[in-house]
RNA sequence: CGGGACGUGGCCUAGCUUGGUAAGGCGUCUGACUGGGGGUCAGAAGAUCGUGGGUUCAAAUCCCGCCGUCCCGACCA
């Protein structure tokens, strides 16, 4: 057991006067646009104060900055293991696809054409063919499958590649919607449908699992509703995250394609008979967009709340002090870092010079690092460090400093636990069920409403134009309901309650 | 692609209506004091006012074109 004595109580926070609203003036020293004024503007705000990103050259382009690629990195070597672990093998192909590859699934083409980036001029002039630059691989790959597989012998293929895509976005948003962003995309084929169906579930299983576990995220999982599919695809499943303004965030997404790839690419294998038959495909992914849905999930007017398990700095030290002090403050710093690394915490020293220590605290809270330690020469002399949680609501703590790096790992995980608890607190209080046009007008406008809907499209569209809310996922989890259409009084679809809401 | 707003040191803005020395805050640099919740004082550096043209003795300011950005809408895995 480690001794935890109540910190003396800390004088209250730097009150935050804000000049005026909605400009980026003073951020820096006066925090950001809090939450509850303007959510967008906090978003945006807080992207790019924390560091995470910076707007690119290019409209609708991000430079993901150091301090936000290592949470990439973090999520990324998670879900690669899992990947691998299952047996898939991990390729590049090129991001350059010739038109016609693309043209060859009508769906897919009709989907993807207003977002496609095309080269048309290279090495100095026009091109025969134009190449499209990849918004998603289905079409190289299907090329490839084919020629890669001619026997059941040769099924599952399971492949995946780690990749940059382009999709021309009118409106984008940081990570959630950005012209060029990162993604894993998944590609397999199966000899049947039950085989590519398994696969098709083991990846939104994946993606959950990465959401939960790792960016604190309760998702629900479930399947797209037919105007939501993926272009080309059969069925289309995703995980869906709440926001904290109450807006869902599709978070991850794997389809089963059936044959529509295999046809149109000859994607045939001899099967046991010796029949010559189609392949079933599958193909899944997971972005950058997670990260937006993090920042999105936890964070407050603060700023960003990390979870640690993607955190950057899961902890940072602020030696406190000046000349001598700071001399002794600094080093024990340092020592207690080379320890807690040993540890395998990921840990900063703030050994800036020209900030003062109450700056620090704020602009780390602003950055989201789930803990501070404060490190001055009174905690020196009595041999503690003084410890303050980002949300705060614990007071501050000081624990002897040589039993930091063993009880440390423990109040991260209680962190990151109490994360998932709460963003799972705040869905489950923004969700409810609802089953007349009023009541979901008003639900749909924080949050979101499980009802039971006819399914038909025309229906869908005058919902959404009267308040923006779209079906976002049919749960897998969800009792059987059958009853009429809350909308249009014809009798319900999907035999269960399906939620809708706005979306990102 | 439609509607609206806007381009002025690294960042945010004032100045434009009524043409005449480009101003302020933040940040940066130097020094001193300071240092356990967003420090103080003194000094300094830093701007072809998005771009091209036009009007004028004179344009950040007025006029026209172009480029770009943001917001709303449409569109969107």
């Amino acid at each position: 057991m480690v001794a935890i004595v109540p910190a003396p109580a800390v004088p209250p926070g730097c009150p935050r006067e804000r000049p005026e609203a909605g400009t980026l003036g003073c951020v820096s020293r006066e925090g950001v646009t809090p939450q509850s004024e303007d959510f967008s503007a906090w978003y945006n705000e807080v992207v790019v104060q924390a560091e995470l990103v910076d707007r690119g050259p290019v409209r609708g382009t991000m430079v993901i900055r150091p301090y936000g690629y290592r949470m990439w990195e973090l999520l990324q070597a998670d879900l690669d293991g899992r990947i691998k672990e299952a047996g898939h093998g991990n390729a590049c192909f090129p991001m350059f696809i010739p038109e016609s590859y693309f043209k060859r699934e009508a769906e897919h083409v009709e989907g993807f054409s207003p977002e496609l980036a095309v080269v048309t001029v290279a090495g100095g002039k026009e091109l025969e063919e134009p190449l499209v630059v990849r918004p998603t691989s289905e079409t190289v790959i299907g090329e490839y499958m084919a020629k890669w597989i001619d026997s059941h012998r040769d099924l599952p293929l399971l492949l995946n590649q780690w990749a940059n895509v382009v999709r021309w976005e009118l409106r984008p948003r940081m990570f959630l919607r950005t012209t060029e962003f990162l993604w894993q995309e998944g590609h397999t084929a199966h000899a049947d449908e039950d085989d590519a169906m398994r696969e098709t579930m083991w990846a939104l299983d994946a993606y959950a699992g990465v959401a939960r576990e790792l960016a604190a995220m309760p998702v629900i999982e479930g399947e797209k509703t037919p105007s939501e599919r993926f272009a080309g695809a059969v069925r289309t499943y995703s995980i869906e995250g709440m926001m904290r303004d109450g807006r869902a965030l599709q978070a991850g997404t794997s389809h089963y394609l059936g044959t529509n790839f295999a046809k149109v690419f000859d994607i045939q294998y001899q099967d046991a008979q010796g029949e010559l038959v189609h392949a079933h495909t599958t193909s899944w992914g997971m972005s950058t967009r997670m990260l937006g849905g993090v920042i999105m999930t936890h964070g407050d007017d603060k700023g960003l709340v990390l979870p640690p398990r993607i955190a950057t700095y899961q902890v940072v030290i602020v030696p406190i002090g000046r000349d001598e002090l700071a001399e002794r403050t600094l080093a024990a710093a340092s020592e207690l870092a080379a320890r807690l690394k040993q540890a395998g915490v990921r840990v900063h020293v703030d050994e800036r010079t020209q900030l003062r220590p109450g700056f620090k605290y704020n602009d780390w809270e602003m950055r989201g690092v789930p803990i501070r330690l404060e490190l001055g020469p009174r905690d020196l002399d009595a041999g503690v460090v003084t410890l303050a949680r980002r949300l705060g609501d614990q007071g501050k703590e000081q624990i002897p400093l040589d039993r930091v790096p063993e009880v440390l790992p423990g109040i991260l995980d209680e962190f990151q636990a109490f994360l998932y608890d709460r963003a799972e607190r705040f869905r489950d209080e923004h969700t409810a069920e609802i089953d007349d046009w009023e009541s979901f007008r008003s639900q749909v406008s924080g949050g979101w409403a499980r009802v039971l809907h006819c399914g038909r499209t025309e229906c869908e569209d005058e919902i959404k134009a009267d308040t923006a809310a779209t079906p976002r996922v049919v749960p897998a989890q969800a009792p059987e309901e059958t009853g009429v259409c809350f909308r249009c009084g014809q009798p319900s679809a999907y035999g269960k309650r399906v939620i809708f809401g706005r979306s990102y």
